[in-house]
RNA sequence: GGACUUGUAGCUCAGUGGUAGAGCGCUUCAUUGACAUUGAAGAGGUCAGAGGUUCGAUACCUCUCAGGUCCACCA
């Protein structure tokens, strides 16, 4: 054996062995107890960084259970990532002066597909070289036809038990990336704005937005000012920078009097409060800017200003003309951006398609309550039940290409829609019209991931070409579904919560009638050696790959777990890396002293496998060796309790420990200057005991040992976990 | 405005109702056969502050101070 681990020539070939040999695969335990994690698919056409190297959570969990004898499944897949992937994707088209307005829609569509398509290898190649022990054969893409089929049905179900509807509503809209969001995706923002006092009429008022004024559908003042009380109820009449005006005076208490002069003017087209307020009242929308980002025609001479120049420009001429009392620029408030390009969403009238989301929540909610779900770290379950008590419904139609195109149809003469799993109507079901035309839109992407675990598991059915709609037979076939679902443990980030694991839990009990996952496991963000989040434009990014090459796999996930708890942020370094490395280094020359003493000994010393602790206590002589088979049973039975409660990051350290500064250190220190047969072997077999409770988390190195040492062809991947009897 | 969260050795962080741990760093020494990607010894912390519960608190409760994150329709 080399002096040092070489790590670079070995784990190629040893994941080639596993993936060979079939090990990643449930049936290599086809009696065992069903144990599955769905992968938290990643971005198609993301390479990967250091948030999805925590899935070595996974990896630990998935090992451990396969040497526990279960049937194991982890299932691997990816995500299209509608929005993200397509706004990276405009920007690799910015760079050769091209915009999507370019092509048509299925033009764009293949050029992503193909973008994608160039980028889904290396993702694939970089969990393996992490060494994650995922069944590759059972793979899935979010656009895979089977999985379309799957959100189809559960989009037409939803449909038709009234838990979908289309409504006319104000959406946060981001004019540059030309979509709309739910509400998670939209990021508020302190910012300090000009607050302009303008004159209507009698009254002066406050806003940020004079460019809007000419939405306004009326004016509004709280029912009991007492300073307005009498012009409720009447018209205004007055002169605007656009003709003359005439505008309701509207009482509504949601007009806060201490605001500003306690006047409001109501633009229901372009702000939320006022767009209740204009249901209330029913006032007449008038919407002023339009989906460019620019003024409309509705706004005379400033028809085509973009917002910002237009809010310059209506202040100066309202300057002009005397109607603008006075500025205050220290005003701040919070405004709604895109959390993807930052820019700030303009509040905008559209039809959409809405998930009626409070029956879901209702059902999530109470599986949580009955704690059908185990939340770790515990404190996660309220942070889940606060969205789920809070959530709107939740807007699922994007204006993106990159997606699954919604299936419905609007009648061109009736204007009826028509939703269906997918297939295309043959004529409208009101008025037997043939003239339809499908929604442009596609769905929110997390309206398909939201799908995942189930739509995953059931996908797996053998046959391969199933017709629409899908029948429940059809789904009844899927083994995997019966068998895995539902899933053993969601382990993702606590950042995506609201916006993942709470629609899962929803839309799983909605569809299955049972909860997608029996814990959720959620991990800190990874972050810089100082505690700062990792970002391109800090410079201070980590990657796993290069870091895996580096110092070895082992040793990027040890880092990963070691000193790292559920739920809090865990700072890595290079150091801490490299400090892991060393570790493999020990480990590794504990075996070239137990494989040296075997070689020079005359006659051979023998290494065994297979031993049980009683029978090594039998051969045990010393004290200090029976202590050390003491330990070693104490160490057992540690890190099995420690494995079983996620308490990862002690069964980790517990490990490092123990094998460094118990084993090697003391231990082998005290037994070098007087081996004999029997000793050897209780050296060996302890040594190849540490090895199993180490292989969940180092399974390279301790792979590679191990074949070194076992002569036959069995795999430590596949060994019995030591019971501590 | 609300919710959550953190404050433990120089740095990054674990941890526990019984007078504190790891990694990295630091000091001194050792070392030609498992390993310098090493070993031995060591320095270094009134576990943010105040009060309470307790025989006993760094750990449980309350408050204060200081960070962080997320949510929120105030023009």
């Amino acid at each position: 054996m080399n002096k040092i681990y070489n790590h670079k020539e070995v784990e190629e070939k040893i994941y080639k062995k596993w993936e060979d040999s079939g090990s990643f695969k449930p049936e290599v335990n086809p009696n065992g107890q069903p144990y599955s994690i769905i992968l938290p698919p990643p971005n198609a056409n993301a390479p990967l960084h250091f948030g999805h190297a925590m899935y070595v959570v996974e990896d630990i969990l998935v090992r451990f259970r396969r040497m526990m004898g279960h049937a194991t499944l982890w299932l691997p897949g990816t995500d299209h990532a509608g929005f993200e992937t397509q706004f990276v994707f405009e920007r690799e088209l910015q760079r050769e002066g091209k915009s999507r307005f370019d092509y048509d829609r299925e033009k764009l569509y293949q050029m992503i597909w193909d973008f994608v398509e160039s980028n889904r290898g290396e993702m694939e190649k970089q969990l393996k070289s992490l060494g994650f022990s995922l069944d590759w054969d059972r793979m899935r893409f979010t656009l895979d036809p089977e999985i379309i089929k799957i959100v189809y049905k559960t989009f037409k179900k939803l449909y038709d038990d009234e838990l979908i509807y289309r409504d006319l509503k104000l959406i946060n809209f981001c004019t540059h990336d030309g979509t709309s969001f739910s509400d998670l995706e939209v990021k508020h923002i302190e910012q300090k704005d000009p607050l302009y006092y303008m004159r209507y009429g009698p009254f002066s008022l406050a806003t940020v937005r004079p460019e809007t004024k000419f939405g306004d559908t009326a004016v509004a003042v709280h029912p009991d000012d007492k300073r307005y009380k009498k012009y409720i109820g009447k018209e205004i009449e007055f002169e605007s920078l656009i003709g003359r005006v005439k505008l309701k005076v509207i009482g509504d208490s949601a007009v806060d009097p201490e605001f500003g002069t306690g006047v409001v003017k109501v633009t229901p087209s372009h702000d939320f409060n006022d767009f209740e307020m204009g249901k209330r009242h029913n006032l007449p929308m008038r919407q002023v800017i339009g989906f460019d980002g620019r003024l409309t025609s509705l706004t005379g001479k400033y028809k085509g200003l973009k917002v910002a120049e237009a809010r310059r420009i209506v202040s100066e001429d309202l300057k002009k003309e005397g109607l603008l009392e006075k500025i205050d620029e220290r005003y701040t408030h919070t405004v709604a951006t895109c959390y993807k390009c930052g820019r700030v969403l303009e509040p905008l009238p559209l039809e959409q398609w809405f998930v009626k989301v409070k029956p879901l929540a209702d059902a999530a909610l109470n599986a949580i309550k009955k704690g059908e779900i185990k939340f770790i770290p515990k404190r996660f379950e309220k942070t889940a039940s606060t969205w789920l008590e809070n959530f709107h419904d939740w807007n699922i139609s994007r204006q993106l290409v990159w997606g699954i195109r919604i299936p419905a149809w609007k009648c061109k003469d009736c204007s009826k829609w028509t939703v269906t799993e997918g297939m295309v109507p043959e004529q409208c079901p009101n008025c037997k019209s043939k003239e339809l035309v499908q929604d442009t839109d596609t769905f929110d992407t997390w309206f398909s991931s939201g799908q995942w675990p189930y739509a995953t598991l059931l996908s797996q059915s053998r046959i391969s070409n199933f017709q629409l709609p899908i029948s429940n037979e059809d789904i009844n076939i899927s083994q995997d579904f019966k068998k895995f679902y539902p899933t053993s443990v969601m382990e993702t980030g606590y950042d995506i919560l609201p916006w993942w694991v709470v629609r899962m839990i929803m839309l799983g009990i909605y569809e299955t009638g049972k909860v997608p996952f029996k814990t959720v496991y959620l991990h800190g963000l990874v972050r810089d050696q100082k505690g700062k989040k990792m970002s391109k434009s800090r410079g201070n990014v980590i990657n796993p790959i290069d870091m895996a090459e580096k110092y070895s796999a082992d040793a990027v996930r040890m880092a990963l777990i070691f000193g790292a708890s559920a739920g809090n942020d865990l700072s890595l370094s290079e150091d801490k890396i490299r400090g892991m490395r060393n570790f493999t280094n020990k480990i590794w020359n504990i075996a070239r002293f137990i494989d040296l003493k075997r070689e020079t000994r005359n006659p051979k010393l023998e290494i065994r496998n297979n031993l049980t602790i009683e029978q090594l206590s039998n051969l045990a002589t010393t004290q200090t060796d029976k202590e050390m088979i003491k330990l070693v049973e104490e160490l057992v039975k540690r890190t099995t309790k420690h494995i079983e409660k996620f308490e990862l990051n002690l069964a980790a350290e517990g490990l490092y420990e123990f094998m460094w500064h118990e084993f090697a250190d003391k231990y082998i220190e005290n037994v070098k200057g007087r081996l004999d047969k029997d000793s050897y072997i209780i050296v060996n077999t302890l040594y190849l005991i540490l090895l199993r409770l180490l292989h969940p988390f180092m399974p390279f190195i301790t792979e590679e040992i191990f074949g070194k040492f076992s002569g036959n062809n069995s795999l430590l991947i596949t060994e019995k976990w030591p019971k501590a009897e």
